[in-house]
DNA sequence: CGGCCTTTTGACAGCTACTGCCACTTCTGG
DNA sequence: CCAGAAGTGGCAGTAGCTGTCAAAAGGCCG
């Protein structure tokens, strides 16, 4: 889910600690690429800062960019998030209500991410702002997003006992994935005001029950 | 609405008669550009169709190209069917529910395009083929999506009296556009057996009833 | 410690999408 | 028919991205 929340390596934590030398240098130039990406891009823009000037601000050179993110975009936006919603959903009680889970799990996951443990604030709002914004990361989001959809057809496809290609399940998972991103963009169009738990929350009804309140008619 | 049928140039038909030279001289460069495309790329695959080989195949130089489709992707892409289908569904009924002129005019839409009355049927498939295998269309495909997304938030908004810009309606019109979306790659991955409107009519069902039938407990 | 193997890195060359810019041709309206 | 607009082609340049290859750094042995 890159939509809210990534970088799951702890910065400099515990866990760094046995790793060889080798891991832990990889780990830290990948930390300094996207450092170096997020200031150069506050000071003067995405489309104005290059891959060349990432390089220089990161002390690499522009192969070893390439080598860690395949794509410009990714810089902004890598994604280690995935397995470990997954992991949650897995967790989850069998026989809790498929939209259940997900709303604990997704809000879990908004919160975590919220608290700044994985990832400064600033980043997570330059992030949405991003997505907002430049046509190119958000394209490339959705593409990220479309991926995130995919592992949750996988579970939906087990809990449900239907095929993970299913086209309800697809359809399903696209609309969920899909709420988060429009609620991660509203969020950033409203200078992040509004808690964004809340507002995946409220994309999340409309996902479960369509745009019912507020319409006069029947369904 | 580039999910489904795009051209609505109506090739050398009745309506072309009364324009100027130049008008009917840039529709059939448009339209060389865009068969030359479909031809290379069945041919050697996307990725391997060069702008330049495009611009030769149509008799035109790149620079031409580039001026009628700012995206390579484009060309495989362009829409100019959104306007029709926001006319299409201004002119339902006002007291109709929301999702009834949505399948109506969605239905409609697919029909007539797969009537190929305004793209042949191979080139509705290669496209359909391309968004689910080539990264880069299907990116495109979805920012081009949003786009259409916009377009059926405002007619939502004037048909319910909430404001475009709120979330809710921009999930649902998000998840609407999703779903055909989806719809449409289901199609091409099952080599375009299934009936594309029926498709869509059961991504509009999850869409409106969520994940519903199949699953044994509660909602 | 020293030597060997693997991984990572940097430099370079190259391709392609895409963007101005300017001169030239082609249409259009008066 | 002729000014002015619109469209086209060619050219130079930028930036993202890919591949290759030799040099450097980390890891693992004796």
């Amino acid at each position: 889910m890159t939509t809210m929340a990534a970088t799951a390596h702890s910065s400099t934590s515990a866990a760094t600690a046995h790793l060889g030398l080798r891991e832990r240098k990889k780990i830290k130039t990948r930390a300094a690429i996207r450092r170096a990406t997020y200031r150069l891009i506050m000071e003067q823009g995405y489309d104005a800062t290059t891959i060349e000037q990432i390089a220089e601000a990161a002390e690499v050179s522009p192969s070893t960019v390439f080598r860690y993110f395949p794509a410009k975009e990714d810089i902004v936006l890598t994604d280690e998030y995935d397995p470990l919603m997954e992991a949650a959903l897995r967790a989850r009680p069998a026989d809790e209500p498929l939209t259940m889970s997900l709303r604990h799990v997704i809000r879990d996951a908004v919160e975590q991410a919220m608290s700044g443990e994985f990832e400064s604030p600033e980043e997570q709002r330059l992030r949405s702002r991003l997505m907002a914004e430049v046509p190119a990361v958000r394209s490339r989001a959705m593409e990220s997003m479309s991926v995130t959809g995919r592992m949750m057809c996988r579970i939906v496809a087990e809990r449900t006992g239907r095929a993970p290609d299913e086209l309800e399940v697809r359809a399903y998972c696209m609309g969920v994935v899909g709420a988060m991103m429009e609620a991660s963009i509203h969020w950033a169009e409203n200078d992040h005001r509004d808690n964004l738990a809340d507002l995946v929350e409220r994309t999340l009804d409309v996902v479960e029950h369509g745009l019912t309140p507020g319409k006069p008619a029947a369904s």
